[in-house]
DNA sequence: TATATACCCGACTAAAATAGTCAAGTTTAG
DNA sequence: CTAAACTTGACTATTTTAGTCGGGTATATA
């Protein structure tokens, strides 16, 4: 699998908008400020959160994001699958039927790099935005 | 965290010399025909497998390399460790005490990224070799 | 003893991924 | 009307990955 820092500022922006609890949109400068997170690059994470429907935005001045589920109802594993970071193990190529590793069946691993996926998703969905703020 | 090829092909090989249980050392050779790896880049691998006391060699003409443990003792969290992959996931710098992200503190998703780690490294501490081969 | 086989090991490199920046907008509150 | 804030695609420097290369050393066996 591979972590990234999109994937890790996307939960932390998101944390910030959650704890934070404004009736007002939130712009990303001010996650910007508090998060330490450069403002362009939050622009491209929220583009993608926006796309999955994870936030919604409010265009012009005093505009900002606002977060389009309670906190206690998104996953974690949402976030993830927005940026394109559907915790997936380097390993076998799941869609091709051609086996792994140039061979015409499956390698002596494959099994174990499912298992491995499935223990990771498995933490990222049950793990909601609102656990990360109780505390 | 970062699984990459290394870590993949060093469990292939392992779990290639132990479902094969010959009693003579087992080359490198074979096992690059058998798993379609590269001999060069086996010999990488079995370097740090060496270092760490996993395998042991045996030089010369038909020599190779044999398995140090018995496999339903070897945990795969000792081959990630081998590799340096002890399964660490990219988030917030473990040794400096200074915070995360430039930040004077922890940040708001410390916690979950340690979290993580400790699912999978979990996962990987109670899978043996021998869990592999058998079926 | 010759020699082929196989381990040993550091240095190097092409390609890919990451972590952003930049530029040029559009929208809308005040 | 203008400043704040979102929108979007393209671009790029740096780092990491996934190996290769080359020149060893050791030893079983013929």
């Amino acid at each position: 699998m591979r972590l990234n820092t999109k994937s890790r500022y996307a939960v932390m922006a998101l944390a910030d908008m959650a704890s934070f609890k404004a009736n007002k949109p939130i712009s990303l400068r001010d996650i910007s400020l508090r998060q330490s997170i450069s403002l362009m690059y939050l622009e491209q994470i929220f583009l993608k959160l926006k796309k999955h429907n994870i936030v919604q935005s409010v265009r012009g001045s005093s505009g900002g994001y606002i977060l389009s589920k309670n906190p206690n109802n998104l996953k974690l594993s949402e976030i993830f699958l927005a940026l394109d970071e559907n915790v997936k193990t380097i390993g076998c190529d799941k869609d091709s039927k051609k086996g792994c590793n140039g061979r015409s069946s499956k390698c002596i691993t494959h099994n174990l790099w499912d298992e491995l996926d499935l223990h990771i998703n498995a933490f990222f969905e049950n793990k909601k935005l609102e656990d990360l703020i109780r505390n």
